[in-house]
RNA sequence: GCCCGGGUGGCGGAACUGGUAGACGCGCUGGAUUCAAAAUCCAGUUCUGGCAACAGAGUGAGGGUUCGAUUCCCUCCCCGGGUACCA
């Protein structure tokens, strides 16, 4: 009988579930180890073939991982909260929650089917009450600390405040928003709002005014990524700058840690360096200069500060709030104009600007060394969020000041003598500095120095470090998020008490923003307005809250004490090993990092860093079909005829096309535009282009997991989605090409199973021959799983297989280890073949083989020769032979005579067990 | 522009530390089986020449190191991803 895969499948799977195989506990007899994959969003449109190639991974690895007698916790949960289901809703009036359940339903049953090893009894899913009231604890902890960078670690406000009390902020270093200083009667003197308000400039979550982009017309704040060209990317409404007070997550105070941490992680080298550039810390020095006629000093950022006396003018961003001050009369008119202009460009225009411009203030600032007068300009290329918002321009050594100098005809000081370093860009740090009076002949790392201790040593300036990275924005105006356990009296926000959580998400009405604004969930005034005057917090928060520590609620996903019990934490302690898109690089890495580490201070998790190592798969892509039709004309031609017309190139569905030809019965059918269209074929063939891009509806090549299922069964599926290629790559889907496994699978029954249904497997001795094929193929698949080179893995079974069937090996002893190592990869038949072989359990609970080197030595090796590096011939040799020996029996082959042509060899090389080489 | 990947048959890919380039599979070609087809099995399949033995070329292009380079070094081209007037 043949392999019935689907009764296979749907027996073991029934059969695990009843067992409850994959159900994991605290065990401290054996090592742990956490797999995890990136849970997924649910969306509406179900899983395609490319989402669970990460997952199929992450379940061969844990699969072995667990033979070879580890403890593996490998759970899966859902990413809930989001903006799709919140969309669905104002466009269907259905409730987001339960198109979600909806949405996880359809996930668990086609994750289902793939016979995945998730322990189901530990599913968490952020939308729900039970989850998320973590996720507003943990924001409480947050809004409840602060961070001492002499300490480097987050404490309890409580102990600023007690600081305060005492001696004011004079001697606390904390990551802070402000600069104000204040002694201790000064605080003490404060009423409780002043405190409150002043406590929130320290807080890890504090409120703070920024600017949204806000769509009047839709009466929303739209994401940067629904926002194209300054319009809405849904209607192409107007969109504009609105200021809003917000939360914020002070992520800054972490900028270190999160940058020389990155270099004790397992992660792709080219992952860390987005994170790097991201957080872009920079050294340099703030400098402040006098400004002609006004009080107030100018401060500025650079990381140049040797090249101060090639600086010949200043520049500030068009938002610098100093401007106003700095304008003068005469040129009052053309400020406001350019001011004007530059608000009405979007930062992605203002940034992809390549022509100068800017306008001068009238003001001029007093370089502090030479006291010469610099004119003081605004300018669209400096921007106010960056640095302190003013540079001090040095054209010689700045590119954009370069070209700003020579459009406005600005003086322009050679100060760096590069002639020592041909080749060097202007922006290098390198040379020796010319015209800078003190500095003269240093050299700039020197002259960097130098000319800090100067600025420091004068009080005009400070060493100093900048980050590009920002604060994290932690509030949207939506309803399908978490709720802040948040309330405002008299405009102060006090933290709700831990025992009133979690703030579960009321009922509202509708889910748009009120009309005058405000987030959906002010709609409903019964749960916003307190009996006591109390106003709640009707922001939500954003998509990354929850998934920033889910990984840490898995390790004991029902606690309602704790986030996860201190013995399960204690166990579990970090992921290692972590599997996902690298969509995902810089977002809910960067601040699942944050908050690990913000937990790590607060005593709670043992570890600095979540996710010890961690690979990126890739992309599944679709194949998308074209035809082409003739302009003007409803007909179509086949892709040799394209040429003669003038065509259009439509996408049709993949599914229609077989070997390039299309199937015109099942296209005419689809739509009604080909229901009487013309179609002209070549050789009574209608053939298509192909063209790989990203799976999606929108191509109609997407190919759904279930149905090729179906055909195939899950242990195919799986298995081809592994021989693809390497799991970082992206690669094509070729529903063709899943044939080659599928024809694998039956040759790997047949060497167990007879085609009367009868049990071919002996009890007798295995062949030498046959166990070296055995133990040849255990090392190569436990190494290539080792490495993730899962598709090799699949190789190295076919190869065994063909030549198992070849040498017509039916002996147990070769055929029970050879079930359990391909048990990872094709659960399903593999637990059929050991449960009728007798095995005791199930095979995914049996032990990983080892492998017997005495099969794998030896005696003998058949070396390629070549001459001159090319391969000519081969001869069998003994491997322990010695190599003179071998030298010259190689110059008695007849091959080798030839090309000699009766010459003496100048040299001959013998690499033993690898290759000769003669050199003549 | 900068940073990180990557260019190998018709296609997906293999070659782990410099040592037989093209494993494995798809597709294609021919054959067996079949009334026929599907399925299955067998053989061939980098290109050029040759019936063959064999010879020449060949891992994006050019150069270098080496007995030997897909692998190391230099220059350049192309593709993908990230990022940016970042001072």
């Amino acid at each position: 009988m043949d392999y019935n895969f689907a009764e296979i499948e749907a027996r073991w799977q029934a059969y695990w579930k009843e067992k409850d195989i994959y159900r994991v506990r605290e065990d401290e007899t054996k090592p742990k180890y956490y797999v995890l994959d990136m849970f997924p969003y649910p969306s509406g449109a179900g899983l395609h073939v490319g989402h669970p190639l990460g997952y199929i991974a992450t379940d061969i690895f844990s699969r072995y991982r667990s033979m070879k007698g580890d403890n593996v916790l490998h759970p899966m949960g859902f990413d809930a909260f989001g903006l799709p289901a919140e969309q669905y809703a104002i466009e269907t009036g259905q409730h987001p929650a339960k198109t979600t359940e909806e949405n996880i339903a359809t996930y668990k049953r086609q994750l289902g089917k793939i016979g995945f090893n998730y322990d189901w009894s530990r599913e968490i899913r952020t939308c729900d009450p039970k989850y998320y009231k973590w996720t507003q604890w943990i924001f409480l902890q947050l809004f409840k600390s602060w961070y001492d960078k002499r300490a480097q670690r987050a404490r309890p406000i409580d102990e600023l405040v007690a600081i305060f009390e005492k001696e004011g902020n004079r001697n606390v270093d904390a990551a802070s928003h402000s600069d104000l200083d204040f002694s201790a009667s000064e605080w003490n003197a404060l009423s409780e709002k002043e405190k409150a308000l002043r406590l929130l400039d320290y807080r890890l979550a504090y409120l703070a005014y920024s600017e949204v982009n806000w769509c009047p017309a839709l009466g929303t704040v739209l994401a940067n990524d629904e926002v194209r060209d300054g319009r809405s990317e849904r209607g192409g409404h107007p969109v504009i700058r609105k200021k809003m007070r917000q939360w914020f997550l002070r992520i800054t105070a972490y900028a270190d840690r999160l940058l020389y941490a990155l270099d004790s992680l397992d992660w792709p080298e080219s992952l860390k360096e987005m994170q790097r550039n991201w957080i872009g810390r920079s050294e340099g020095a703030s400098v402040f200069f006098d400004i002609e006629g006004q009080e107030e000093k100018l401060e500025i950022y650079t990381t140049r500060p040797d090249t101060i006396f090639g600086a010949t003018f200043m520049v500030l961003a068009p938002e610098h709030p100093l401007l106003e001050k700095l304008t003068t009369a005469s040129q009052h008119e053309k400020v406001e104009a350019y001011v004007d202009y530059v608000k009405k460009r979007s930062d992605i225009e203002r940034q992809q600007e390549k022509k100068v411009s800017g306008v001068f203030t009238g003001s001029y600032a007093l370089h502090p060394f030479t006291g010469k007068r610099l004119p003081v300009y605004i300018s669209e290329y400096v921007l106010i969020a960056y640095g302190t918002g003013a540079i001090m321009a040095v054209p010689s050594d700045d590119e954009r000041d370069q070209r700003f100098a020579q459009k406005y005809q600005l003086p322009i000081i050679e100060v760096v003598d590069r002639s020592d370093y041909p080749g060097a860009k202007i922006e290098d740090k390198v040379g020796r500095m010319i015209n800078s009076d003190f500095l003269n002949g240093l050299e700039v790392k020197e002259a960097i120095r130098v000319v800090i201790d100067r600025l420091e040593a004068a009080g005009r300036g400070k060493r100093s470090v900048n980050y590009r990275m920002r604060d994290a924005g932690f509030s949207r105006q939506r309803y399908w998020g978490e709720p802040f356990p948040i309330v405002y009296y008299d405009d102060v926000p006090y933290p709700l008490d831990e025992s009133e959580l979690p703030l579960v998400l009321p009922e509202i009405d509708s889910y748009l923003p009120t009309e005058d604004g405000r987030a959906p969930l002010a709609r409903n005034r019964e749960w916003v307005e307190l009996p006591d005057g109390g106003i709640r917090e009707t922001d939500t928060m954003p998509g990354y809250a929850g998934s920033s520590w889910y990984f840490i609620r898995y390790m004991d996903p029902h606690n309602d004490e704790r986030l996860a019990s201190e013995e399960a934490i204690a166990y579990w302690r970090d992921v290692d090993f972590y599997m996902g898109g690298a969509e995902h690089a810089v977002g809910h890495l960067m601040y699942a990092r944050f908050w690990h580490k913000f937990l790590y201070d607060m005593g709670i998790v043992p570890t600095e860093e979540p996710f010890r190592k961690l690979i990126n798969q890739g992309m599944i892509q679709g194949q998308s079909k074209i035809i082409y039709r003739v302009n003007d004309e409803n007909k179509f031609v086949s892709r040799g005829l394209k040429d003669r017309y003038g065509t259009t190139p439509i996408r049709v569905n993949v599914h229609f096309v077989d070997h390039d030809e299309l199937d015109l019965e099942q296209l005419r059918n689809w739509r009604s535009e080909f229901k009487d269209a013309e179609f002209e074929c070549e050789d009574g063939k209608f053939l298509v282009d192909t063209e790989v891009e990203k799976m999606s509806k929108r191509w109609h090549n997407v190919v759904n997991p279930d149905d090729v299922i179906d055909r195939y069964g899950a242990d195919a599926f799986r298995m081809y989605e592994m021989f693809l290629g390497p799991i970082e790559d992206h690669k094509p889907w070729d529903t063709q090409g899943i044939d080659g496994v599928s024809k694998f699978l039956r040759k790997f029954w047949r060497l167990y199973v007879g085609d009367n249904d009868e049990w071919l497997v002996k009890d007798e001795k295995a062949a030498t021959g046959d166990l070296k094929i055995l133990h040849k193929t255990i090392r190569k698949v436990g190494s290539d799983i080792e490495r993730l080179s899962l598709n090799t893995c699949v190789s190295a079974f076919m190869v065994c297989v063909n030549e198992l069937q070849a040498a017509h090996c039916h002996s147990r002893e070769v055929l029970d280890p050879l079930v359990r190592i391909i048990a990872p990869f094709a659960p399903h038949i593999a637990e059929e073949l050991w449960q009728r072989m007798g095995g005791k359990g199930s095979v995914h609970r049996a032990e990983w083989p080892q492998y017997d080197e005495q099969y794998l030595i030896e005696s003998e090796f058949e070396y390629p020769l070549s001459v001159n590096g090319k391969v000519r011939t081969k001869m069998l040799l003994p491997l322990d032979m010695p190599k003179d020996e071998i030298s010259e029996k190689v110059l008695e082959n007849p091959v080798i005579r030839k090309w000699l042509d009766g010459k003496a060899p100048r040299k001959v090389i013998v690499v033993p067990g690898r290759i000769i080489n003669i050199v003549v």
